[in-house]
DNA sequence: GGAAGTCTGTGAAAACCTTCACGGGAGCGG
DNA sequence: CCGCTCCCGTGAAGGTTTTCACAGACTTCC
């Protein structure tokens, strides 16, 4: 504990951490954004297989989820050639190719860490299941004896996280623990091998290259939507 | 000067609706990026300011949140002048400006519609608070009279709506009803005059201009993610 | 089977955002 | 008061993402 401080490793240069975002894929650098798209796309040719579509061309997708019909285009060929001139995309065909390309053709297990308010209401949150993903359990330090929680999810001490994980074979968590203790518990994850969290507290954690992490601020988006509307 | 083609305008306008993001102020154009970190900047000076810094620089504060110092002083100066050569930034000042220009530096009146899950786990959600939003009321379609729900905020049922949100004065809401009610509630709150929606449900809502919304999506957060991790 | 019409995939251009690099103003120690 | 150092503000450069626009491929219908 009496380590020397992680503090500016030196004074000398600029260490400045510059904002990588984009993915390589089979050679070809993809933007972050087209990834987040890929979903809304995802899901609206779900929709759209509910009503039996069999075709829908970039621009009717366009007009579905707002962008414009270049873009959608532009996106679908980042992976490959989908669609058919004159015709549009084939519902079903895309829609099993994008699951495919985005990992969600498979159930995917999920820990959570956290069950406070917001962790109690991700048990029960349909949202997730219904894209493929499944909280198979949950930790919190607050919990003596193994109970069931919501959802009929099992709710364990946060000291059989590193058990539990191996056990279940779990790849992501998602994180609502307090500020204080969301580093350690990042830390804990990412030494058991897990290799993507959902982070809902405002704290910036420090990972690896190879963790991927995304953030969900509520407070964030409060306030930018605030400065727009004075 | 030789147009053989001028324009063949090919009869099929692309109406497409464009990707606007940004917003511009006092003139100057400001991107949608920056408005984002600047609730990051006001969030790590208010670490700052309880840690009795007084100054701070673009540097330290670019290691903070991982940014590059020049990110940090260019977004800053889109709103003016608020650092010293040779010093940095006063730790104080900078951060009522911040509030200042966020609209965060009163209590903002939001409502909450649809008090399933996570509606309830949003209502006793402290994150909101501590940056002044003030959750004042919630509306759900199944109760009956009105009662006292999480954090002892009223819930009422939706119908009365239009009343309360005037009583209140309410600017914001918060949308987490399901997806088929999504829009039509939306349409409520817009015809009632509020000016910003966060909206939790994965349903892309046609909204006029002047209505701001955010969505936080989180399916979509973890497929993206799940797609990194391939 | 041929002609008309539709719609994709994609270079090129435009718009947008981030990083670089430096002038010069401000503090500070002597 | 002077020189030295620190660090902001900012034009310019560089990089990334979006939009434009069109050749060509496929469907459809007669």
């Amino acid at each position: 504990m009496t380590a020397k401080r992680p503090k500016a490793p030196r004074g000398t240069s600029h260490p400045d951490t510059p904002a990588d975002s984009g993915s390589s894929l089979d050679g070809r650098k993809i933007p972050a954004a087209v990834i987040k798209r890929l979903s809304l796309y995802a899901r609206a040719l779900q929709e759209l297989e509910r009503q039996q579509a069999e075709k829908v061309s970039s621009s009717e997708l366009s007009r579905l989820l707002g962008f414009t019909s270049a873009q959608v285009r532009k996106d679908l060929a980042y992976f490959g050639q989908f669609g058919v001139p004159g015709f549009g995309y084939p519902v079903g065909d895309l829609r099993r190719n994008l699951r495919r390309i985005l990992g969600t053709d498979r159930e995917l297990q999920v820990a959570l860490v956290g069950v406070g308010h917001l962790g109690t209401a991700l048990l029960s949150y349909g949202g997730f299941t219904r894209q493929g993903f499944r909280i198979v359990c949950a930790f919190d330090k607050e919990v003596s004896a193994p109970r069931i929680g919501a959802a009929g999810i099992p709710v364990y001490h946060i000291d059989e996280l590193e058990k539990r994980l191996a056990e279940h074979a779990i790849g992501f968590a998602i994180l609502t623990v307090s500020s204080e203790a969301a580093q350690a518990v990042a830390n804990r994850l990412i030494a058991a091998g897990i290799s993507a969290i959902l982070n809902f507290v405002p704290v910036r954690l420090q990972t690896p290259e190879h963790v991927k992490i995304h953030y969900v601020d509520l407070a964030l988006e409060m306030e930018s939507l605030s400065f727009y509307t004075r």
